[in-house]
DNA sequence: GTAAAAATCTGGTCTATACCAAGGAAGGTA
DNA sequence: TACCTTCCTTGGTATAGACCAGATTTTTAC
């Protein structure tokens, strides 16, 4: 099976995805139904997902759950080192930024505590958001802020630059941070908030953040489509 | 379809690898074979890998070209912008690091030279090499090392560290890095070379590495399987 | 005893088809 | 106009086979 049909079909659609071909693309970046791809490839179904799940894996395209196939756009540039707000370097990178709330709430929890050294029923200011890049929402993400850095916190709005606020509002200076990077599956919850399936390849990225005064601020937990991002970090300093 | 079967069937496997069970999981951390796995399950073999399929997304098991499925280890925790060599920072893990020189040649690498701002047609020295982490190939990578800041450097041995070479025998002092990390689907060189699918879900990293006076000396770029890594950054200072 | 050849096992690919549930559009109703 | 119901489209899940090619093991021949 030295060249799988599957790969045929592959190359056919990747090739038309480069040059925009609008007998494969429409002008909204949709691809044909997957019934109407398999016919005109003659093939199944079955052998079309194949083919479509591996350009998925490429990055190339993306399905939203039972809308159809989406062509992917460019991946945003990400430095997780800096703290630059969502907003300005998205738009730095003429994409067009939206966060959105989901829930704002006070609660405990252990994994955020257990990175932060602090005691497994710490209660926390969790913020959960909801992040879009010209209109493709590409990540949720939990916040949880030690309450006892910046008491009142919840009456803020945070649909903007939590650091910002931080630093402007309670002067927090942050100087350690450590992240963490693994590629995963999206779970239910994370999946349906982006309208994917579960399972969907994505990618978590935690932060753990102290200030000048070694004091734990706050854990930060990131569920980014794979396809949304590449993350870059520039490093002047040789250590 | 609130509970596809596949999600039982991952659900009971994913309990089956937690706790090491041995009906399911041989000693050489073997899953049984496709067809007595979907029998056992009283299912067929599409759905089954469907189940598989997202269990290798989660990292948790991995494939070797039609030898079969195998628990997957845990993740190696890296720290792509430090220094430290392969070899030393898999051994601080308790594992046991190999490294194969695939090839080694000169030639020139257009990627490379735009990345490091150089002429197109700019020669370098091409090494290729392969690492294991306990017996388990788990990242290919070619490096392109500027001839003129290490001249004679293919005379030497390449299956421990370059960056100590570099520094001891050439005394070049790496200040600057430019660290880029895309999810990506092995491409069939890659993904031969590591014994596993064209397509399977891969991390692409790519440095571009200057020394302190701004001289380019090495385009480096490693294509590690997504399970095999945790990439995990400390950050000292506020930037 | 060793090396070559054959049988077997395994995942990889594929066909043809079926039903389900969420999304979206069309059309009707207040 | 605004809302709701209906229907169709779409991807999501699943069955029940089949054959292929690489990997492994067993058998055979020397």
């Amino acid at each position: 099976m030295a060249e799988a049909y599957y790969l045929h079909v592959m190359d056919r659609l990747r090739n038309a995805l480069l040059a925009d071909d609008t007998r494969w693309v429409n002008d909204h970046g949709k691809l044909p139904s997957e019934r109407e791809l398999a016919q005109r490839f003659g093939t199944t179904r079955v052998t079309l997902r194949q083919a479509l799940a591996q350009l998925e894996g490429e990055g190339r395209i993306h399905r939203s759950n039972r809308r159809g196939w989406f062509v992917s756009p460019q991946r945003l540039e990400y430095d997780p080192t800096r703290d630059a707000g969502f907003n300005d370097y998205v738009k730095d990178q003429g994409r067009l930024p939206r966060t959105e709330v989901l829930s704002v709430s006070t609660a405990s929890h252990p994994p955020a505590a257990k990175a932060l050294g602090l005691q497994a029923d710490q209660a926390f200011y969790h913020i959960r958001r909801r992040r879009y890049v010209d209109e493709r929402a590409v990540l949720v993400e939990s916040l949880w802020v030690v309450p006892e850095r910046a008491p009142g916190l919840l009456d803020e709005r945070f649909d903007f630059s939590l650091w910002k606020l931080l630093r402007e509002k309670w002067h927090l200076h942050l100087s350690h941070r450590s992240i963490c990077m693994v590629s995963e599956a999206l779970q239910e919850t994370d999946a349906h908030e982006l309208s994917v399936a579960p399972g969907t390849a994505g990618l978590n990225i935690c932060r753990t953040i102290f200030d000048n005064n070694h004091q734990p601020v706050e854990y930060d937990e990131e569920h980014w489509l794979h396809d949304a991002l590449s993350i870059r970090v520039e490093l002047k300093q040789h250590r």
